[in-house]
DNA sequence: TGTACATCAGTGAACGCGCGTTCACTGATGTAC
DNA sequence: TGTACATCAGTGAACGCGCGTTCACTGATGTAC
């Protein structure tokens, strides 16, 4: 197979591409490449030259983007953190203002959805990769995920009845949450689309959510 | 390296085994090698050929005993769960006459703490392959812990105040505590053996636990 | 109890294969003048 | 604008290695008589 060739030729002018942006697009494919083909095993069971043939490039020419899948694994760590802060700041957008918990709890759930489907595969690297993946992939992902729970933590002290809460407490009811939503999408991803499967997944969800912030706001007057 | 011998000699007595006993002990040799070896990646990650060497048997040998490494794993998820299920038996034990839910909340928290001591690399063993291992074993992991959330949610519905809840919800909470207590779990492993790390851990997965059970109990009426 | 035969856990050679990594290379793209 | 040189993404041969699996085997243990 010969050098990818990424100049096209529209219907009336000839695109031409530089260097750079060649380098790029081959970079993007070998991204996509691995999250594809780890994703019903994990980046430990993955091969360099599996993904170099998936992407059309000799095995060799992987060197020229990362310096081992450990390192490619590590860029798909921060980019699915991208995706998932963007969830966060999108639960915060539509929740803002919401006038009652239930409808909160609602929203969120609903936008949880909406964001585990659009980046499937970012989820499920996450959620595999978290316990399985090689030693750097797995400590930068504990990592992050410990910020989100901070972020969240943030978040829940905007909530009304929070007032008298330690930092401790609101960091405790975070990671509950964040265990609970993780959870969540692993079985939303479990569901395949099967829209029955999903709708009690996402019943269940808003449930546990209830749940947790009914018992949360009541917690320290009971303790 | 010959066949290895396990008859010994005491200070008095020749003792001798059986050919049945020899095979179970290389069986179980074997059982403990892997998750040994895939203490820090996973199962899919490891090769027969280590597990063997790590024995001191041929490779060829392996087969005498399992199929396969998928094989040996699905092994391994049983025994896992036989301790899962002897956890939670002990907590059932401890907490049945127990006078307040804190008390129940402290105790079973203080027997997970215990057991996931006690049977660390099982623990590591299930929260890994069940995201990141071969098919099988993945599937069976998933239909165990659905047998445990499960046999919880009987066990809440022996709890005072819970006569008019559902099935659904039962089932609900249930996974919501197992999924916690899971989440717990890996959090101790985690602190591996630092007192302070642990203890904080346990604290919050107390606090957890309690927001959990006055949530639920307040639920029906607030929703 | 002794002997002849069956069983079978473990052996060891061999196979073809995919692995990560090295190296010197090619040739298109980019740059300095 | 044209030319000479630099850069560097991708090539392809080669390496030694560990992989799963096959096969015929060995020799200690177990059993039937």
């Amino acid at each position: 197979m010969s050098t990818p060739d990424f100049s096209y030729s529209g219907g009336v002018a000839e695109v031409t591409v530089t260097r750079i942006e060649k380098k790029e697009r081959t970079r993007r494919a070998l991204l996509d490449a691995a999250l594809l083909l780890c994703e019903d095993s994990s980046l430990v069971a993955l091969s360099l030259r599996q993904v170099a043939k998936e992407v059309g490039i000799v095995p060799t020419a992987f060197y020229r983007h990362f310096d081992s899948l450990e390192h490619l694994g590590l860029a798909l760590v921060d980019e699915s953190f991208v995706s998932l802060r963007a969830m966060l700041r999108a639960i915060r957008r539509t929740d803002g203002g919401a006038p009652t918990f239930t409808e909160i709890v609602d929203r969120s759930v609903a936008t949880l959805e909406e964001h585990v489907h659009r980046h499937q595969s970012h989820f499920r690297f996450i959620a595999r990769e978290r316990a399985a993946g090689p030693p750097l992939v797995k400590a930068r992902i504990r990592h992050e995920i410990e910020l989100c729970e901070r972020e969240l933590a943030t978040d829940i002290a905007r909530l009304p009845g929070t007032d008298h809460w330690t930092a401790e407490d609101l960091q405790v009811l975070s990671g509950l949450i964040v265990t609970a939503m993780v959870a969540t999408a692993e079985a939303i991803v479990g569901a395949e689309g099967r829209p029955e499967a999903e709708a009690q997944v996402s019943a269940a969800a808003r449930t546990q959510l209830r749940m947790v912030l009914i018992g949360a706001l009541r917690w320290r007057s009971e303790s």
